[in-house]
Formats: C-alpha cells, sequence, structure tokens
DNA sequence: AACTATTCATAAAT
DNA sequence: TATTTATGAATAGTT
C-alpha cells in the first residue's frame, strides 16, 4: 500500500525508517483502538523504536496490569513471579523461624508444655535454671553497686556533716569579731566562697537511674 | 475498506463481531510483525477477545519481560512493584517481630542483659519463676503418675506372685491324684485356661514413652 | 508535513 | 468456517 511494494525487511536508511516507523506506529494504534471498539476486544500494545523512544496503548476499559495479571493466567508464564517467589520463599523461612521462636518462647514461660516429653521439660527447666541464676547474678551486682553507693553516701555525708559543725563553728567565732570592718568584708568573700569549696561531686552519676 | 465504509463502534452481530475480531486480529499482528522487521522496534502486543481467548505477539528479538522492564524504566509506572512492595514490607515487619523474639529468648537464657534496667530484670526474673514453676509442676505430675504406675505394678507383681504360688500349690496336688485318668485330663484342661483367667493388661499402657 | 499512487486490509457476499 | 471480491484504508515515495 504505497507507490509501490516493499519488502518486509529492515529499512537501511535511518530518515526512511524513522518515517515509516512512525506511520506504521500511528496505523497500528489506530487499528488497536478500532479492534477494542468494534470486537469489545481488551488490547495492551507496548511499541519501543530502535531510538528507545516508547509508545503504548491499552483499551481503555481496562490497565496493563489487569492484562498482565489475565496474561498470567492465560499463559501460565512466569514473567515477574520469579522475582516475587524469591521473596515469598525468605517470607516462609522467616515464618518458621518465627513460629519456632514463638514456640520456645511460649515453653519458657510455661505454657503449651502439657505434650512435651519428660527429656524436653527437663531441658526447659535447665534453661530456665540457667536464666535465672543469671538474671540474679546480675540483680546481685545491682544490689552491690547500691550498696556501695549507699556506703559512700552516707561518708560524704559525714563529711560534710563534719565541715558544716567547722563552718558553724567559725561563723560563731566570726560573728564575735563582727564590729571589726575589715572582718566584715571577709565574712562576705566567705559566704560567697565557702559553699564551692565543699560542694561535693556523685561518685556514680546515674546510678539512680538504673535502679 | 471492505464493500463499504464502517463506523467505529462495537459490532452488535455476535458472529460479525467474531469474524472481524479474527480478521483485525491477524491484521494487527501482521502489521506488528512488519514493524518489528522493517524499523528495528520491539513490540509487545497483547489481546484479549471478548470470549476471553488471549493472543500475543513480542519481538523475536526480546521478550515480556524485558519490555516490561524497559516500561517500567520509561513510564515510572509501577506495575508489579506494588506487588513487590508489599511483600518487602511484610518481610520486614516479619523480621522485626523476628528481632524481638530472639532478644525476649536471649533474655529469658540470661544472655545480654547487663544493659537492662533493675525494673526489666524483675519481669524477666518473675516470668522465668513463673516458667519454672509451670515446668516444675508438670514434672512432679509425672513423678506422681509414674509413682502410681510403680505402685500398681508392684501390686499387680504380688498378686500374680500369689495366683502362681496358689498354682505351683495347685500343681502338687493334682500331681498326687495323676493316678486318675480323669484327673490326667483335667490337668491338661487347667494348663490351657488358667493362664488367662490372670493374665494382666497395664494400666497405662504408653507412660513409659512419656517419661 | 502534505500529497497521491498504489498496495493492503477487510466488510460483505458466497 | 473459509474463500472471494469490491472497496475503503494505509502508506511508500514524492513534493
Amino acid at each position: 500500500m504505497g507507490r509501490g511494494k516493499i519488502e518486509i525487511k529492515r529499512i537501511e536508511n535511518l530518515s526512511n525508517r524513522q518515517v515509516t516507523y512512525s506511520k506504521r506506529r500511528n496505523g497500528i494504534m489506530k487499528k488497536a483502538k478500532e479492534i477494542t471498539v468494534l470486537c469489545d476486544a481488551k488490547v495492551s500494545l507496548i511499541i519501543f523504536a530502535s531510538s528507545g523512544k516508547m509508545h503504548e496503548y491499552c483499551s481503555p476499559s481496562t490497565t496493563l496490569v489487569e492484562i498482565l495479571d489475565m496474561y498470567h493466567k492465560h499463559s501460565g508464564k512466569r514473567l515477574w513471579d520469579a522475582k516475587h517467589e524469591n521473596l515469598s520463599n525468605e517470607i516462609d523461612r522467616i515464618k518458621k523461624e518465627n513460629d519456632n521462636m514463638q514456640i520456645e518462647l511460649r515453653h519458657l514461660k510455661g505454657e503449651d508444655i502439657s505434650s512435651l516429653q519428660h527429656k524436653e521439660l527437663m531441658a526447659i527447666e535447665e534453661a530456665l535454671d540457667h536464666g535465672l541464676a543469671s538474671v540474679r547474678h546480675k540483680q546481685m551486682e545491682y544490689y552491690k553497686m547500691k550498696k556501695r553507693n549507699d556506703k559512700l553516701l552516707e561518708d560524704e555525708n559525714k563529711e560534710l556533716r563534719f565541715v558544716l559543725q567547722q563552718h558553724e563553728m567559725d561563723m560563731e567565732e566570726h560573728m564575735r569579731e563582727m564590729e571589726n570592718p575589715y572582718h566584715q568584708q571577709r565574712m562576705r568573700d566567705f559566704n560567697y566562697q565557702m559553699p564551692f569549696a565543699f560542694r561535693v561531686q556523685p561518685i556514680q552519676p546515674n546510678l539512680q537511674d538504673r535502679i
């Protein structure tokens, strides 16, 4: 159909090929639309030019995904399933792992143990014993640490009380010397400086957060 | 093109529609093949008739999957990625669940507890205590059952020994009466019948499998 | 991009 | 359903 018959083989002239591509692509698109309307068909048409440009047509009554789903059902071919299969397998694997852990957890919590054999119960008991020992050991550590901290606080307290007493004694002594203006000035200096001199830093700053 | 112009609208006559579908489908397929060869294009064409029958064409230089991959790159549209994403999300969700259980398990086994707060340790200890109590309770049940079974076996044993003794005593008595042919016959009967009379069935047939 | 001359596709008939 | 045929549509080559 044209000014002479052409052989169906690659058009070597780039320009001619592009023109023919454009014309024929429009022709196919039109035909696709027509068969969709005339015959109630569902069509998906995807064309890539050798340049890489893409054109597509999809019947308005449907979507490409829908057509691919139908294609899948009809052809039995895989398409994107290969990609999915890997993920599905991983899900299965993890779910299984999950179930096993769930069972182990329940057993350790003393649930669902009615059907267990004596040997299995022994193993669970051992695990629990071991876990309990570890946890109690850890708690003992905290207890000791707390006790040590209490001791330190107590010591600090004692020292502070002693210093405070000294302080008060000094104060009284100075009070007696208050008439002297030089001493008045010294007293003010003392008030500003002494509190810092005896401020005590906590030894384990964040311990209280953990106990 | 044909014996008269036709309007592009659905062909109501089923037979005509089917015929037209078949002809035009062939036409499009041919055009698709031609543009593939003439213009170096890559074409994917999938057509579903209203009957549900499918026909497809794909350029020989490529595959549908390849074309869909290219389609994906060009259009930026999702296609099967939506499904892909769902699976990925589920994997993430399950993996998270998995991790949490893993941690809980390790804690119950007394592992990785260094960084735990006192409160958390208390909770774990409580869980372990509870689990241990359940497991030991269950084991106690088995122990009692076993003890009961032992007792029953012992009693049976006693009874059997008693019966056997009786049996032997009877035997001796009968031996003494052996001269009498009538007694000889009775003795044979006795030998066949008595063992069954005192055969004892185990009370918990499969108990030994579970202990 | 628009224009034909020509071939092709196909609607209707068989 | 397949083939034939008359006709409109598509398009190759030209402008």
